[in-house]
DNA sequence: TCATTGATCAACTGTTTGGTTGATTAAAGA
DNA sequence: TCTTTAATCAACCAAACAGTTGATCAATGA
């Protein structure tokens, strides 16, 4: 049983969560409201005992919580774990964005004639070659 | 072999891409420029062939491109399917959102005195019991 | 107390995945 | 032509995963 899972870890348990449509399915439907394992179940050809194991998987990566109401169990959408997978996305493609940007400006300082022929793309700037240790 | 893989299929392994902490590196150190196989293996303890499928995975969800320059063919990223994904999940947070806030109104209007008693949350609006289909 | 309902646990199965090693293709250069 | 370098292909293996069926637990209500 892992105690304190590291945030890689919990990038990893977000995403493979969400690389199931059925468990996107099961998302959506939280999105509008908590519901039961019978509720959620309804939708698909499959047995509750493998909606269980979806809504496991969900709860282990934080997106999902489960409260008690009598013999229900109703899961609910827990929004912070959709926002930390934002976060991760947003900031490798604002970077990339921003590298196009210090390209232009510098082929804009030369003139603009090298952009012309550079039609690979190989020639992008691969920045200081030091190791990638970002996670 | 898919030839034209629907939207679900797209999300599905773009999501499973980004799953993997080494896939989740790569895609970081492209976003600062393109780079050779052999230069994205460097920092990890694997194989260059695993690299190599890992980097097929990633361009099979559409996140990244790869180009010939010579005997090398560096891998560019790609945001565009990156965009797709936050645009998946934003959408479904801010309908979760929006659900909190209709709550709230409706409480301020009769007076608020029911929202401290429900602590568990399972009082939470569930909306119109149709069937949930969206992805 | 006992039956019912909602949900999970346990064990098993077929498929997928991440990794390896060894062989092979493709382009450059001596 | 022969060698080197970059990268992929092919076959294989162990581990993880999604699904099943059957049994069990927990709370409710007659």
């Amino acid at each position: 049983m892992i105690v304190d899972p590291s945030a890689d870890d919990r990038l990893d348990h977000a995403f493979m969560a969400l690389a199931d449509p059925v468990r996107r399915r099961i998302i959506a439907r939280l999105s509008r409201g908590p519901a039961t394992v019978n509720e959620l179940a309804d939708p698909f050809e499959i047995t509750k005992q493998a909606v269980s194991k979806h809504i496991q998987v969900l709860e282990h990566a934080g997106l999902v919580t489960r409260t008690r109401d009598a013999q229900r169990r109703p899961v609910h959408l827990d929004p912070a774990a959709l926002e930390a997978l934002t976060a991760w996305i947003d900031r490798y493609r604002l970077i990339h964005e921003q590298q196009f940007r210090s390209l232009d400006a510098l082929l804009a300082d030369r003139g603009g004639r090298a952009a012309a022929s550079d039609t690979t793309g190989a020639g992008r700037p691969a920045g200081p070659r030091k190791k990638a240790t970002e996670s």
